[in-house]
DNA sequence: CTGAATTGTTGACGGGGCGTCAACTTTGGT
DNA sequence: ACCAAAGTTGACGCCCCGTCAACAATTCAG
């Protein structure tokens, strides 16, 4: 059936264009280009339908993939979930770390943790937004590793600080989760007015726990 | 057809032994009785299969009615879990109203509303673990209308406090949020300890909360 | 008490989403 | 050019869901 005529010209490959770019191989490029394809549709589909509402076959719809291909980068819509939450949780991680490492004391540790936070969830508000309506606004999922990671990371900091006096001497685990119930619930109030102030929600926030830090130093 | 003797002893009906409670007639208390078996089931199964993982049909196993009988009484297994929801809040909202009426500053508000709730989770503990081990699927869910209105009530309460000068004149609004977001964090904090200290829990947050606020005094 | 109407229960059934898998296609190495 | 490895596909079987027509129990009227 085939012809064995071999003048066909070996025609360019499409995606030869950016050689500097094609460092791994192609198929490490479509697999990341599937991955991101999916996560791109969740978060679009989640909006629209809600979580709930929305079922796997939802999401692959809106890519060029069939249904089994979902189950290679995803175990359930769940999965897809938590990696948004990672994806959110990876890019706000580092600049609330560095925001504590800059702090010389226990206020600007404060305030820069809060503003940070409602900063980024100011940027992000298409993502905490399908988070609010989804999952409720109290906790988010404990399960999710790098959000996971950043309540520890939180604690640890927190406990350091009480260590080297920047802190007052009070339940380490408590003060984290203060700390983490305070943003996400003062944030979701915020996320809800027009116009979203950060300013106000940040300073409300720090406010609120410089005054109270203060009072416990000395405390046991 | 009718026998005009009456000489015919009424028997005592079955169910009437305790005549005062027979006030509603079978049909109302076999439906009373039905709910409370679903109710109780689901809280059970909930409490070992986790809520994810558990089918309407593992909450209707677990009594003697069929599986169509469950959508008599609710309309799927979100809404039962909201029932749960609902009871919990039931009984704690009279106790947090209590003592916030009882309060003359916003001290005794404060503290008083931190250690009904800590005291009240401690005592439900079997639901708020439930709640806990599910909160990243289902999270409180802020349709459950008794919980929305227990925050609503709080807000509510706020505003008075604040109209009254009881409370310091900040933003109401995230006052409550931060309240909310502090009390199930902590609370989440608090029962994952052994022993669980209840007295600890409840002087941290009110540590904090009074501190803060008394430094937000006279600040607008 | 008796029959009829009303209300509640039952479990089988159709519908649909889920996750799998054998066949197929694409890629990369030789 | 060929082959092994990796990835994709969509049809399939499974299970859960929510409904509904048939049935049972309760209430009511006479």
């Amino acid at each position: 059936m085939k012809d064995s005529k071999v003048a066909e010209p070996k025609r360019l490959e499409d995606e030869g264009v950016t050689p500097s770019a094609s460092q791994p191989g192609k198929r490490e490029r479509t697999k990341q280009a599937n991955r991101e394809a999916i996560l791109l549709a969740a978060a679009k589909v989640f909006a629209e339908l809600g979580y709930g509402a929305t079922t796997v076959r939802d999401i692959i719809r809106q890519t060029d993939l069939a249904a089994g291909t979902f189950y290679n980068y995803f175990k359930s819509k769940e999965e897809v979930f938590e990696a948004l939450s990672d994806q959110s949780a990876l890019r706000v991680r580092p600049r609330l770390r560095d925001e504590r490492v800059k702090a010389q004391n226990f206020e600007g540790f404060i305030i820069g943790s809060f503003r940070t936070f409602f900063e980024y969830a100011e940027s992000d508000r298409d993502y905490f937004n399908v988070m609010r309506r989804n999952t409720g606004a109290l906790r988010v999922r404990m399960d999710t590793p790098e959000i996971v990671a950043g309540f520890d990371e939180l604690e640890q900091d927190i406990r350091d600080g009480i260590a080297q006096g920047l802190l007052p001497d009070v339940d380490p685990s408590y003060l984290t989760g203060a700390m983490i119930g305070v943003a996400f619930e003062v944030c979701d109030r915020m996320l809800q007015r027009e116009p979203i102030d950060v300013d106000n929600a940040a300073k409300f926030a720090s406010d609120l726990f410089l005054g109270g830090l203060r009072s416990m130093t000395g405390k046991s």
